[in-house]
DNA sequence: CATGAATGAGCCTTCATTCAT
DNA sequence: GATGAATGAAGGCTCATTCAT
């Protein structure tokens, strides 16, 4: 195989893991058939099986693709030795851009992954929870600790609100519309911070 | 039939509710099998015939209990003629007082409503979706215009913002927990209003 | 469960599972189709799995229930401390009975067994194996010593012979025919003991 | 075409029925599939379809190639007037030594000669069942005749005992082991003709 | 009220086969 | 001669639903 029938053949399989993605954002993994993504594909189902494996496997490739990229994102961020504030402002807006570019992988882990955990094949997904918490937690706590934070509220309830209040996001977040991830990141962020009653 | 079986016929359809709720919000609607209700339940799948006319009539009644349970609520609180700040606060406990009763049917909600309100069955949810909008998007261009809340934010961005900080708690919200609650609305309250950074 | 319909639920699976025997043994396991199966027992194929997990646990079922009741009659047979002769003589009829008895049952165990036996599920057909290999090299060992049986052969050619001989009849033979299965075991014994050519 | 394309398409379609034969003869027909010869082969399963037209024409090149050379070496005996053990003793070498040549053959023809024999393509299955039958049973009751073999058995069961107790040997007979074909052949024939019991 | 057995539609997956390159 | 991608038919299995008992 040379380079580029190489790439032909990661290309195909990029446009039909596009294609499933948004298919199972719309409909769920479960309501989601083989035949429906095959369709919106352009192909017939038994066809997507000279690809992948099987449902599972292009969930699974769709899911641990988001969450290599994230993590890439995220690692930079958190090498970067930022204070609290910086370290919050620069992770939320990596979370946009994401959501930005993987959407749907976005919707469909907020939605899946907790059953999918479960699974062996899927314990990654709970791998990645812990190391999101670890890292948003204490992040929150030196925040806290150096006053950039209120010490009145409890901080895992912060985290929570926080988290969902970026991911859920994605439930409605449509790219290329009128606002930039990095402009809904700033609002957020904003509102976050600071609140949505007036300062002073 | 007279009251006595009425009653206990009643009892029943609620007890078998709940059960089905409960499952459908772990597992998800379409991954939940009528037998794995009627497991839990202790019958047989066939028999929950008897008390209803389908699956789908299930999470139906699971919804509509739910939402009318809601606007009972949330009617008072719009009648009461509160301002803006007292408003919200008011829904927002509202809220996670339902989150603290109906757990289950605001996951599956959560979960579901998306796709679930294209079925003509299931309109009465974008109905619901589309009252409740405007009672937020009218509260908040109010506290907006009484400077309230902050007049620099894309008011749809907080709506959006202040919505799904609420009910995404119910993915993580078990009832018996630490915090009653009233105490979580209070700190979400308090987080939404005032943000997570002191003020002076 | 009372003991009657303890009993149909038994009888009904016995009818299926008695169906299923001849289709495999007709076609072979791998060429049945559920479907086929289910259309000579008169219900749809879907309907076959209230009664059974899947067609491997059929095609297992079915197997065991052979072995069991064989190795019930070997058991007799080898206890009892029979001579070497006559020990190859019950074995012998006993497996002719048994081919009346569960004839389709011993042509699928000609048939699959042995990349059958590759499979966790069937690793019994293994061990059946070996334990018959056992009983009779030990028998025909024991009759060599005993010069009941001829010293100048290779006994595990001996055993190979006098095993395939007897079972492969299954593939032939038809219960309620003109023979009875003691009839053919008398002559295939004969054959077996004395030799088709004539003794002086 | 020339001759020495011929050839080595020839030699090639050789080898790769070769291996489908080995193929067939391990996993049965049905449960073999194109893609794993093609595996064995070298070459993806597509390719294939160059050298054949379709799976089963495969596996009549097989059988056919080798009931060719089977009647072949029968014809000889056949034609050479010998007696009746004579016959006997060559058509039963004759076999043994089909079978150390076209063992994986032997076996598939063991294993779905049946069933193959209901289709048109086959007939000649039974064509030979039937050609080999007669010569068998003619020779046996010449034997018989001749007070070569015993008269007090069932003709038709000393036939199938003989046939059966010949061919199945195919299912563990593995070439260059410690018996030659010809060795074989004599002691299952000594088996068959003097039985397992001593003379006097 | 509940059971047990069956239905029938549909799902994921496999696989022999085709064909443009 | 071989590849890669696709086809289309079928197969095993699941599951909501029905209904006589």
């Amino acid at each position: 195989m040379n380079a580029i029938t190489g790439n032909a053949n990661a290309e195909r399989r990029a446009e039909l893991l596009a294609t499933a993605a948004e298919v199972f954002a719309a409909l769920g993994y479960n309501a989601t058939t083989v035949r429906r993504i095959a369709d919106e594909a352009g192909l017939l189902a038994g066809s997507l099986y000279y690809h992948f494996d099987s449902k599972e496997s292009m969930l699974d490739e769709i899911l641990s693709a988001f969450l290599d990229e994230l993590w890439a994102g995220y690692g930079t961020v958190l090498a970067a030795g930022l204070g609290p504030g910086a370290t919050i402002e620069a992770l939320v807006t990596q979370s946009f851009r994401q959501i930005d570019r993987h959407g749907p992988a976005v919707a469909i882990y907020q939605k899946e992954s907790r059953h999918l955990s479960a699974q062996p094949r899927f314990t990654y997904l709970t791998d990645s929870r812990v190391k999101f918490e670890d890292a948003w937690l204490r992040t929150l706590e030196r925040g806290v600790a150096e006053q950039a934070f209120r010490g009145d509220l409890d901080v895992r309830l912060v985290y929570r609100f926080v988290r969902d209040t970026v991911w859920v996001a994605a439930s409605w977040y449509r790219p290329g519309g009128t606002h930039s991830p990095e402009e809904i990141a700033r609002q957020y962020l904003s509102m976050v911070l600071e609140g949505i009653t007036p300062r002073t």
